[in-house]
DNA sequence: ATGGTATGTCAACAGATGATGACAAACACA
DNA sequence: TGTGTTTGTCATCATCTGTTGACATACCAT
């Protein structure tokens, strides 16, 4: 009855705990997941996550780790961004894995090792490039407040579940949400 | 060169005890307070920390016991509701622990044994006294979204400090926030 | 086939945590 | 004064955590 051996391929399990850690600190925060958690996601031995990524923490790392390229909402330019924005806060379109790497920012934000490994993605890989983006005067402060208004509704969502909203009702809510991005993004 | 032990006042540690755990897990979540630092600020020791208050859940259950008197900002009327909510979210003002629970509460909102007194505390303090003053349709739906709203400035303030800004620039950007809580809850 | 390396498994350590119980000193009251 | 209770202190337990090293087995080049 004893299960059999994991097959021998590095780069497998490599990347199975890699995934297994963007699950687990996608749903918990950093302090809560257990390395034998994410190994036993991957189905893998807790002792190859150190050896394969050094430390907990560098496996958090290199998760935070920006990805080449920028993202979809920004790549399309000024125009229609609030509209878009909306749409990926509302349902994840476009870019499913921004939305999963913001929410596994804002789970581990607070912690005491992994909290400035966040406060760096965020201002990189969301901050930096919207102010650019955006331009005018204030342009980071108005970028951080977009980001304020984004990071209200998926806490929001992450605290207290779906807003539970279908038909009208669904669309009147969804326009709302974009007037606020929008509004969050002008020029004062 | 030993510390004289702390005098017998059973009234006086239990408060101190308190106090001590509001102010550690307005810092820290749940999770990364620890009952040795909480009594070490208190000037007390770990164990009666438990003697008092049972166990470090209990403790935190009391810390979120709904106060008798409702909010000040909602007890006013809704008249001016969101001039003081935008007040009140950027300095403090009128209600100084009420910004205060709210950190507490986002802080250890995504905690395995504190989240959900956390969120019973939410919805009991803050939206359902909010839909019942706003009232009209999608009352709780708008509730909701003011405090998200409200929720990702503070979270954005915890993660990444104060907005930096002064003089008009600081006038400017109050005015935008109260126009987005505004927003937040008109009717849709 | 044979030696060497890569990969996986197991056991264990050190440190921290929440919690409990034993002891000591101060207090209340007869 | 003597006695019982309250209050504080200390030591300790069981558990969990990240991390490391020892061992075993599969794979590969020669």
């Amino acid at each position: 009855m004893s299960r059999q051996p994991r097959p021998r391929n590095a780069e497998a399990t490599r990347t199975a705990i890699l995934n297994a850690a963007r699950t687990c600190f996608s749903q918990q925060s950093y302090d809560q997941v257990g390395i034998r958690e994410i190994a036993a996601l991957a189905g893998a031995d807790a002792a190859l996550v150190c050896r394969y990524f050094g430390s907990k923490e560098d496996l958090f790392a290199q998760l935070m780790r920006r990805p080449d390229e920028p993202l979809e909402v920004i790549a399309e330019g000024r125009e229609g961004l609030s509209r878009r924005v909306a749409e990926m806060v509302a349902n994840k379109a476009g870019d499913e894995t921004a939305i999963e790497d913001l929410l596994i920012m804002l789970r581990s934000a607070s912690s005491k090792t992994a909290g400035e490994l966040v406060r760096n993605a965020m201002e990189q890989r969301f901050d930096q490039p919207i102010a650019e983006l955006l331009g005018g005067e204030h342009a980071n402060v108005r970028a951080r407040l977009m980001g304020s208004v984004i990071i209200g509704l998926l806490v929001s969502k992450i605290i207290r579940g779906p807003w539970g909203l279908e038909g009208d009702a669904e669309a009147g809510f969804n326009e709302r949400v974009e007037d606020l991005i929008r509004q969050s993004i002008q020029e004062f």
